[in-house]
RNA sequence: GCGCCCGUAGCUCAGUUGGAUAGAGCAACGGACUUCUAAUCCGUAGGUCGCAGGUUCGAAUCCUGCCGGGCGUGCCA
């Protein structure tokens, strides 16, 4: 049961008869902010006051007399200006409760009955290069809504569009090619292709950074340097709004000078790593031209070289399986991961659609799509022939709707890309998909605790097997200190390294989810571990704790549940609980319909705080009464699998002791 | 220059799409373990929702203009 829907449909029946057009106002009814309130309140006599020309709390008054809402609420109370504040029956609420008691599984989740169909894109991270922090937020964020859109009853598709057929592959075949150990490439392929893509990585960015990235920051800091003493001369103008622009001009060239003197000095540093290593320095020396060597090298692989062609499809599984050990590890899976290889001979495809679409306009010898209200084309074609990720994912769109016929493709990426999906949805639509809900799920980046992006000191981005591999050492030391002050631990070794395990995953997972998908957000260890607030640790520890009453008692879950026992309310802390188990499928819903994961975990550390006080006020093995024992039992199992169900649609996993 | 996003307690963040007296957690202060996991809970204090206008019964939320920050911006993804 959903209370909310079912609140809205009561009211569109009475809204109609008041005006024929008010019924979509029964959207205005809402859970109370505030408990004095109700539980839900209706808000919706004040616009309809004016539509009706009458005073919003006559209004309110004829709404009440004609809604029937008497089977599910107290009373109706109208207040302010003419709120409508609505009290759940203590009757209903056990009725209620007592069907989501049948439905092990579902907790009162009923079934969409507008069934989806919705391709997910997310995570794509890129082959022969190791993931990174960057690549979290897409695959957890991703892999919930996937998870929760399915529970609502939609049919979804989840597709990893993996990054295999780039320059980083240019790179580990020339690295095989150059620097391979044929041993090694044999015995252990992932271990060595890894070597071989940083090693060829960094000697090509041992030559850009020392040709190219290091005189272009050297030339801006001169620039720059020029400026300010030019700002300074000019700096004393009459005009003050004039003046006050320029200081903040002179501020800002200022901080870009510190920051790209900071950039100079982490440069030269990355050229010092490789001068002061001999084995380094003579590759280096050997290889001077490695980056083109490297495109020349990929560009042979997508004109079909046979031995490059042997080496990818040679390479591609091994690379495919270390993606896969960081899957594993979140929990992560996939109904498909075709990578941009997949799309590779589809890509003239696309061009020649667009062509006849009458959509293709050539512009320095490429061919773009000019858009409407878009200063910058969308180039498909470079002048050079080659495709671009725009040609791809079109490509992607097409064979998508082909085979699967989607109602909505979404697409977990960060912000920054937010003018491609603009312009590649506008395209789309151009060519002929009007009807598809096409939607780019951005989201913000991962700061470290000084607000700037989160890298390592060296300034490379943070690799995620490692961040993992810290959260769950973090949370085994948390876990073994407090198992260690009990009188009797609780915990084996192995059972302390599993809870570690989930407590350490969840807490990343969590921490991200968490925060509203749009804004950027610190990592931090501590925050993201900490036992208190809405953290994974607390929803995990909250879960265990209600387990633990159960171990305690002897008492079986399934075997009271099917006792027959009943739910009895009596205190504020049962009715607050009660409320809330009834209104998980509220919070699922709020999740799907703007696909914000954050709004439920918001709704879990709700729960799991008002769990808390109905812990402090109401003894459940000690009640008075068998009857009360049971019922706060009841309680108590219905909130247990609420936080589980809830964790395990974020991705998160439970303990039952920890 | 243009475009998009952001600015909420000392810090980290929510805020159900325009609802009632703006909420959490951390940090600070004060309480609660012979009682189901104190890895916890309860209480106190803390706010010009960047600033100024506007829209209306009602604005942190919508519109305009400023201030401050981030990101993007024709051949990478």
């Amino acid at each position: 049961m959903n209370v909310l829907d079912e609140l809205r449909n009561r009211f569109r029946v009475a809204l109609k008869k008041m005006d024929s057009g008010a019924a979509e106002l029964a959207s205005m009814v809402l859970p109370s902010q505030d408990a004095k309130f109700g539980d839900y309140q209706a808000n919706c006599s004040m616009p309809l006051g004016k539509r009706l020309g009458k005073p919003p709390r006559e209004v309110a008054q004829l709404l009440v007399e004609s809604l029937d809402v008497a089977d599910i609420c107290d009373p109706c109370e109208i207040a302010g200006p003419g709120f409508i504040n609505l009290r759940l029956k203590k009757t209903w609420l056990v009725e209620q409760l007592h069907d989501l008691l049948g439905d092990t599984d579902k907790l009162g989740i009923v079934p969409t009955s507008n069934p989806r169909t919705f391709v997910l894109d997310f995570s794509s991270p890129n082959v022969a290069k190791p993931m990174h922090v960057g690549h979290i937020r897409s695959t957890v964020i991703g892999d919930a809504l996937c998870r929760v859109l399915r529970q609502l009853g939609h049919k979804v598709i989840s597709d990893n569009h993996i990054g295999d057929w780039g320059t980083q592959f240019g790179m580990i075949i020339y690295g095989s090619k150059h620097f391979s150990d044929a041993a090694k490439l044999r015995d252990d392929t992932v271990g060595e292709l890894g070597r071989l893509y940083q090693r060829v990585n960094q000697l090509a960015d041992y030559h850009i950074t020392r040709t190219k990235k290091i005189p272009a920051i050297e030339q801006q800091l001169l620039e720059h340097v020029a400026r300010l003493e030019e700002m300074h001369d000019t700096t004393v103008l009459k005009d003050p709004k004039e003046n006050k622009k320029s200081e903040k001009r002179l501020r800002q060239t200022e901080a870009r000078l510190a920051e790209l003197r900071q950039t100079l000095d982490n440069l030269r540093k990355k050229l010092v790593v490789v001068d002061e290593d001999a084995e380094l320095t003579a590759q280096a020396a050997a290889h001077p031209d490695i980056s083109d060597k490297v495109l020349a090298e990929t560009a042979a692989l997508h004109a079909g070289d046979a031995n490059n062609r042997a080496l990818w499809e040679r390479f591609l599984p091994a690379c495919l399986e270390e993606i896969s050990v960081t899957y594993r590890r979140l929990g992560v899976t996939f109904d498909h991961a075709l990578g941009e290889s997949f799309y590779h001979n589809r890509l003239m495809g696309v061009v020649e659609k667009l062509v006849g679409h009458g959509l293709i306009k050539e512009s320095d010898g490429a061919k773009c799509v000019f858009l409407k209200g878009y200063s910058a084309p969308f180039i498909v074609q470079k002048k050079d022939g080659a495709f671009l990720y725009a040609t791809t994912d079109l490509a992607t769109i097409d064979y998508r709707c082909q085979e699967w016929s989607p109602d909505a493709i979404l697409y977990v990426v960060d912000h920054r890309q937010s003018l491609h999906f603009e312009q590649l949805f506008a395209t789309a639509r151009l060519s002929g998909y009007a009807d598809l809900e096409l939607q780019h799920i951005s989201f913000g980046t991962v700061l470290g605790e000084d607000g700037r992006p989160y890298k390592t000191r060296s300034g490379t981005a943070v690799g995620l097997s490692g961040l993992l591999d810290e959260a769950v050492e973090r949370a085994l030391r948390t876990v073994c200190d407090n198992d260690d002050a009990r009188d009797i631990p609780l915990l084996s070794a192995d059972e302390r390294q599993l809870v570690a395990k989930r407590i350490g995953i969840g807490a990343i997972k969590y921490a991200d989810l968490a925060h509203n998908r749009t804004s950027d957000y610190v990592f931090s260890y501590d925050k993201m571990l900490a036992m208190n607030g809405n953290t994974a640790a607390y929803m995990q520890y909250s879960y265990a704790r209600v387990r633990s009453i159960f171990s305690k008692g002897g008492v079986e879950a399934d075997a009271l549940r099917e006792s027959g026992a009943a739910i009895l309310i009596a205190e504020p802390a049962e009715r607050a609980l009660a409320l809330a188990l009834l209104q998980f499928s509220e919070a699922l819903e709020r999740v799907a319909s703007d696909y914000r994961p954050n709004h439920l975990t918001s709704y879990l550390f709700e729960l799991a705080s008002l769990y808390a006080v109905f812990f402090e006020n109401c003894p459940v093995l000690k009640a008075a009464s068998t009857e009360v024992r049971d019922s706060r039992l009841l309680l108590c199992d219905l909130t247990a699998r609420t936080i589980a169900q809830g964790l395990n649609l974020l991705g998160i996993e439970t303990v039952e002791r920890m």
